[in-house]
DNA sequence: TCCATATATTTTAAGCATAAAATGTTTGCG
DNA sequence: CGCAAACATTTTATGCTTAAAATATATGGA
């Protein structure tokens, strides 16, 4: 089998979000469903899978990607806005890295309000391993649509998240 | 102010999940991420809008929206897989619509295994009132699309759902 | 009948997520 | 300076979610 299948393996077997349809409901609902569809559909496939293969998550995942980019780190709140989650919770995952070594987390001179996060040489190398697996899945699961498709999509879903001017 | 529109309150400013990308990503992953972008934007607003409007989430609103088209009721087992969610989820989250009086959950004479659950008088005409405004507010997210961008939409977003083959 | 297996659900343990309160720090204004 | 307001982060309480184990029931074959 491509190695870059993932498996089903849900302890329950899944239909989807547009099961809560009605006849009359209104496109914008099918539609708000069908995009709900699709990604948790995809969400669900690469969290099982970064848990079979590399034993973490995809939060702790983002946030590495998140610090990859960034060699000089982030704040804790650059990278909450980043990940678009509470501060509270940034706090947690960067615990957690941080006691896993992937990470490291040391006070600024100049605002010791602040802390700048950024990857240790170890959490560099765990995230790119990850990150080659993450590319070879997405494009398992994406990359039967052909170019014009993609496009297409891109740019509907750029108007999606202009939202109502 | 329009009251369909949902307002921005969280507790950090947000950017988008776009912010991880690299230069010479796949296409794949730009179109994953700007799908999660869109998904999560709109599932963020209507988390916050069903809390500060009517106390209560985006789970319980999922599970009351299946029983209402089944005026019959429905099991736990077909519920979990109606909602793409764990049998475990199911289970409490039924026991707090039971303790609020909004879903009944009896046992079947002929399977003592299982159980249906359909919702009560007060769980219907709850619904009613939540579904309303829901829809509103999703025309408030998505409704500034045309017919013909949200008809290409669903057909691509279909080719998605589709997957690999 | 007996029993292994399958099925339906619940419980448990652990992690993610949030909002709100708390803590500690900085800034700027009178 | 003194202090209020803003800021950065952590803590707390609560709820969602899952996988896996546990419980209880049903089914089918020897």
């Amino acid at each position: 089998m491509d190695s870059t299948v993932i498996n089903e393996s849900g302890s329950a077997p899944r239909l989807n979000h547009e099961t809560r349809l009605h006849e009359d409901d209104h496109h914008s609902i099918k539609l708000w469903l069908r995009l709900l569809t699709c990604s948790s559909f995809i969400e669900t496939r690469l969290r099982g899978a970064l848990r079979e293969e590399f034993d973490t998550t995809l939060p702790r995942f983002d946030f590495l990607a998140q610090l990859e980019r960034v060699p000089e780190g982030l704040t804790m709140g650059e990278l909450s806005r980043r990940l678009m989650v509470s501060g509270g919770n940034v706090s947690g995952i960067a615990a957690q890295l941080v006691s896993e070594g992937l990470v490291d987390r040391s006070p600024l001179p100049d605002n010791r309000r602040t802390f700048m996060v950024k990857l240790t040489p170890k959490g560099r190398k765990a995230f790119a391993r990850m990150a080659l697996r993450h590319e070879q899945w997405i494009i398992g699961l994406l990359g039967h649509l052909e170019s014009r498709e993609v496009d297409q999509l891109m740019a509907l879903l750029d108007r999606v998240k202009q939202g109502p001017q």
